[in-house]
DNA sequence: GTATAGTTTCAATAATTATTGAAATGATTG
DNA sequence: CAATCATTTCAATAATTATTGAAACTATAC
């Protein structure tokens, strides 16, 4: 049980960094942690309690992790308390992350290229080195959203299976 | 030239916002975003006037692209003045941003994974849901970590060809 | 309906992170 | 080498972002 516990503080201190690189804000990354590390959903009264948090913290962070997808809400029948809990299906976390990303970061991007890309047709100056260069970044970009597309779709994981990627990213190198 | 400058403005403020969202300040991705729109490398008073950015604000922003790895030093012959051009290789682009986070997030994460896996080994408690959570969160990342690898060492685009990439990612496009 | 057990909201505050600018450092030239 | 031009550093400050906690709200039970 000590190992447990101490396994606990260092994945939500842990969490709680690298969440700002995930696009998650610290609080909820602890949450998302410290959820992982227990066998049971767990209610909001003692994921305040278990990492010191005030309880409105807890329901905004919870509120960031069922927007990602990446925590579901659960009610027990004949109470009225809600109880989170992390998904475990890990192609689906993936999944989650990657949908939220895309519409919050490529999306836009990809919106914006093409105006630009308008708005400099017919620049016959300078614009034309700085036009090119966005041309190849909207084409990187769209392929990447494309990629996105049929992984969201159920695409490359769920058609191969997680074993069959496995497998391939052990051959090494093809073609 | 009033098309490039509106176009050179929205850029700016739009890396700024996407910047954090990659891991990179919001400074230091508009210095980035500033130089793509500049069909020559730039030096950093220039840099500074053109952002409205003091000058040691600047250096620090341009430092954190060296390490990032896209943006690149060049120094004229008879002056010792620093030029610094964005990497317009978008291949390489990419390569840089995955080499230095996989570093930050991923390589930190393995070992700590594999650091607590031996701390639960025992565990015959609650610890056995939550250490089998972990192995196969440990595999994802070893799965993503290997493909990475790959990439880097020019696995997928490199044999691939970024014109083909391009090419297919035309040809699903529509107008 | 009212009381109760729970959740959400949001203005105020705390904590963090980015930015500045002046001083220290480093490089090149005559 | 000293002078000069340019860069880097870093303590102070500004700006931003996260967190709290009390009040508003909602759903269920009585």
């Amino acid at each position: 049980m000590a190992a447990l516990n101490r396994v606990r503080d260092e994945l939500v201190m842990l969490w709680d960094r690298l969440g700002p690189l995930w696009g998650v804000s610290p609080s909820a990354a602890r949450v998302h942690g410290w959820l992982l590390t227990q066998a049971e959903p767990q209610e909001a009264e003692d994921i305040a309690a278990g990492l010191n948090m005030s309880r409105g913290a807890v329901s905004m962070a919870c509120t960031e992790l069922e927007e990602w997808g990446v925590v579901t809400v659960e009610r027990q029948a004949g109470s009225r308390r809600q109880l989170y809990r992390p998904v475990t299906d890990l192609e689906q976390v993936i999944r989650s992350i990657i949908q939220v990303r895309k519409q919050r970061e490529w999306d836009p991007l990809l919106t914006q290229l093409d105006r630009w890309l308008e708005m400099l047709e017919g620049d016959r100056g300078a614009g034309v080195d700085v036009r090119s260069r966005l041309e190849r970044l909207r084409g990187v970009i769209a392929l990447a959203d494309r990629m996105a597309m049929q992984f969201l779709k159920g695409g490359a994981l769920g058609s191969l299976g997680l074993k069959a990627l496995v497998r391939s990213s052990r051959a090494g190198r093809h073609r």
